[in-house]
DNA sequence: GCTACTATCGCAATTCGTTCTCAATAAGGA
DNA sequence: TCCTTATTGAGAACGAATTGCGATAGTAGC
């Protein structure tokens, strides 16, 4: 299997853009956090690595993630989208308490199914879902 | 059944706060758009039936129609959230055609049984969940 | 119904995430 | 190595959302 930097360089060549340590940086830090991450984060990580990163950079390279399938949106929480690698990772779900904000990953094969009935029922070429379950975790509930 | 704007002035009774004309002229104008809206289209829709309110009135009042129930976040997009009415309405999943932006809705029972599934593996009382199922819609996947 | 208290309003100013502008830099093909 | 031009950093600009404040108006108590 392609390392996430050779999947993005490739992806890179193929749409004729060009290679920058700059934007090699962020594939390394967004590959470096195995948890949901937001752009400010990926700014810190970097700076603290006395990366001489500037955001709009950061901000420029999200979209090419997007596309290249190596990130996708999580969620959007406190005004701003928040993300996670996906490449080299088995997809999942969300299930986030609505109390103290906690989100775990699941994964549940039947929505793949779910995907399939919607897609032909509307004669769509279905390519993924986002799902996410939400409600009172096992500490919070017991507040109620 | 209670009338939204009935279900609302409980809501706000119970908390005890103020019932004011500004307030239910944006439960009406929540419940008179049948899809997806974002704070700008009501603040369009009311200024054109010469209501005078302001926008920080409306971004005031939307916290209390997600607290009630009425309304719920649908999706963030073009830089700002959406939101849609849910009170005497189904639950509905929804479909995103990627090329074009159309979004459908779509109802499927199995989604509750992975919702029951999920909070029992991890002890949590849920609520609700959110899906959003993507690709590409019958005319756009054509050019491809 | 009148009064007093204060929640809520409109407006403007502010905050904050994101995008844009532009001059300087550097990637990469010739 | 040179040349073209994509990309960068820094800060200005933008737009959504929030907040501060004086004015207004619900509503509880008399």
């Amino acid at each position: 299997m392609k390392s996430e930097i050779e999947v993005f360089r490739e992806f890179i060549r193929n749409k004729g853009l060009r290679k920058t340590p700059e934007r090699e940086q962020v594939v390394r830090a967004v590959f470096a956090i195995h948890d949901h991450f937001d752009v400010d984060e990926l700014y810190v990580l970097l700076r603290r690595q006395n990366e001489r990163i500037s955001k709009a950079t950061i901000y420029r390279t999200i979209p090419l993630l997007l596309e290249s399938g190596l990130i996708q949106e999580a969620y959007f929480e406190d005004g701003h989208l928040h993300y996670e690698h996906i490449y080299g990772h088995e997809h999942h779900c969300h299930l986030r308490c609505l109390e103290c904000g906690k989100v775990l990953e699941f994964t549940e094969k039947i929505v793949k199914e779910v995907e399939e009935k919607v897609g032909e029922r509307y004669d769509f070429l279905v390519t993924g879902h986002k799902l996410e379950v939400y409600g009172h975790c096992g500490k919070c509930k017991v507040h109620k």
